[in-house]
DNA sequence: CCAAAAGTGTTACGCTTACACCCATGA
DNA sequence: TCATGGGTGTAAGCGTAACACTTTTGG
């Protein structure tokens, strides 16, 4: 499950970053590391419905704009004891949301992960690396994003989920080129700082969607 | 499993086409409809090793030069009777081969599939266009071509496989920047009805890679 | 009037397709 | 020498990144 919210700490400029949700272990084995959410399958429900129960645990599902299946993992020794299958899934929250957690639970940025339990980093890399080809041919963003925002904001929003700066101008007109995202017609207040006020934009549709197959969002350079 | 054959039948031309294997249930539910080959999972097994277990009972594994995890397709209701989860794999068979085959086993054009059991039909549209995407910004192609082969051998291998024509002259400069294929030195023999002779050309790893990640081979038009 | 932020116009570049033209061989 | 297939050179198209320049607001 990955948002893009303010990095934290007192020292940082609260700058946008990739953060994914994890949870710490209480109890044995690799107590102290941390866990993405999840658990076993029950007989009579899909994957999605089970990894929906799993999550509610965690956090309102409200807030959870896109949800989809990603690789397995199926090594005989990847966790200790009776032999597991992990199926790992890609969850998505926009940005603004703030859901509640329980208090074992936190945000973890993904470019500076804790000590984590299994194979759950490798688990959370490959994820990674899934949205970040994703937000290049797909309208996936969306599921980051606010309902509606200033293309700023957007360019924030993908430049920490992409890892790499992202020129507005141009995010702008690949986007509404595929018709990803429209204009709403409003505009934002500029903010205390002076400065145009921004159009504000939506995105197109609402589910994920393959706008080109063959289209690229690069890193600078 | 894909192979890239000469297309069946009295009145074709013998055109490479792609196939898929399949086997011919026997007993019901579904006796008489194509399925793909696989089983179930044993305890200690990986994945992979299961999957190999499974295929060597339909084909000689040494043909077999690459093997990858797809999709899983956990629907409860996708086969009656007990709940199964079905992870599927992608098998690629290198073009000249010929595996003997049992003979409730055959291999079928993709794009002429005959009734198939449960799933089997997305499964085969899914890993088709999975192969489809990684001829883009893969070597994957080495597991379907031979070890050498002239460029237009592996233009038939490469249009059978995306479906629609590509142009040897362009196909050797995309591949040889990106140092995916590479010359042997060594010429074919001209054929009976003459013809300039081409030069043999060899893929440089026999194992897969992510070559460029932002890669595209287009549809003509 | 100045600083700050947003938006526009334009250029440059890389990669791919398209296609006309030249090369080598067998009959 | 002609037909056939292989190979080279080159141009065109498309999509993206880069960046200078203009517009609109607040102090």
């Amino acid at each position: 499950m990955f948002q893009v919210r303010p990095q934290q700490g007192p020292a940082t400029d609260g700058k946008p970053v990739l953060h994914v949700l994890l949870w710490q272990r209480a109890l044995d084995p690799q107590r102290g590391r941390w866990s993405l959410p999840g658990g076993r399958l029950g007989d009579d429900e899909t994957m999605t419905d089970s990894v929906r129960r799993q999550l509610a645990e965690k956090v309102d599902l409200r807030e959870l704009a896109h949800l989809e299946q990603l690789a397995v993992f199926s090594d005989p020794d990847r966790v200790p004891g009776d032999r597991t299958i992990a199926s790992t899934f890609l969850g998505l929250v926009p940005s603004p949301a703030t859901p509640e957690l329980p208090s074992d639970t936190r945000w973890h940025p993904v470019s500076d992960l804790p000590p984590t339990a299994f194979d759950h980093g490798p688990m959370v890399d490959h994820a990674h690396n899934r949205l970040v080809a994703k937000l290049s041919y797909t309208n996936i963003g969306f599921a980051l994003a606010p309902g509606e925002f200033a293309l700023s904001t957007l360019r924030d929003i993908y430049s920490a989920a992409l890892g790499h700066p992202v020129d507005a101008t141009n995010l702008q007109r690949v986007l509404e080129r595929r018709h990803v995202i429209t204009r709403t017609g409003t505009t934002a207040r500029s903010g205390r700082s002076g400065g145009r006020p921004a159009a504000l934009y939506r995105f197109a549709d609402a589910r994920y969607r393959v706008t080109d197959e063959f289209a690229a969002l690069r890193p600078p350079g």
